[in-house]
DNA sequence: CGCTGATATGCAGGCGGGTCGATGCTGTTG
DNA sequence: CAACAGCATCGACCCGCCTGCATATCAGCG
């Protein structure tokens, strides 16, 4: 599978219209159905949700597995998946692994998805 | 499966706070997922967007079959998901099946992936 | 330098999902 | 009433994914 962190990023320049005026390309579907896929699980949203509101804004694998109720490999593919679709950022300091969001990524995907009934579709640059 | 139409509905409910500042709930976190996974897919995505740019907003499965390059029991297979999502809505008229958009249905999402920063995450009810 | 603890990776089992062909159902048409 | 068209459902196949166990890797420590 290729990389989806690149995917967003690219989804985020303006001459890509997800839920638009116009039909979606296969190639643009394919892109942000990538990043849903991603989202679309419910130990990664509260992966997402935990390490968000942790004291710092970030969180180590040995703080995760015991609330997920989830072994400790498993949630380090979770946090894989996530890191690779681009939501997440990992800084390895010592022996721990710390996961943060990607700043305003899950913003971007909300952008993406909602109607240009109130947001401008195209966006200046 | 349960029904997941009604999930969205529930996520709506003001005490839902998916990736805000509290830790989300086992059971949110299934209904959020359940509703993104309905989107997380290209060709779902593909026929939202076709859908939503056809002429009066509304298309039958013979319209979407040919420019999806997917049969027919395929699309119905996926128009039939979308629905139960709450996403779509089916209305027959004569021999055809008639779908379009649930208004902000993908905005609600958009709004309960969004963190709080720009948006409220309790509105009024 | 060996040991321990924290993560990542490989591997395998099991389940769910996307796709298609065949079929059934319903409303339209001649 | 018979034939046909649009759509949904069923059964089946195949692939990908979630999960855990076992193992490898790496950093800190005695």
């Amino acid at each position: 599978m290729e990389d989806v962190g690149t995917a967003l990023a690219e989804m985020t320049m303006p001459q890509i219209s997800p839920l638009a005026g116009e039909p979606i390309e296969r190639a643009d579907a394919e892109r942000l159905a990538g990043v849903l896929k991603a989202l679309a699980d419910p130990a990664r949203l509260r992966l997402l949700s935990l390490i968000q509101s942790a004291p710092e804004g970030e969180a180590c694998v040995c703080d995760l597995t015991a609330p997920l109720g989830l072994s400790q490999p498993t949630v380090s593919h979770h946090l894989r998946i996530l890191t690779e679709a681009g939501l997440l950022e990992r800084e390895k300091r010592g022996v721990w692994a710390y996961y943060r969001l990607v700043p305003s990524a899950i913003a971007t995907i909300a952008d993406l998805l909602t109607p240009p009934r109130k947001r401008a579709t195209k966006r200046a640059r």
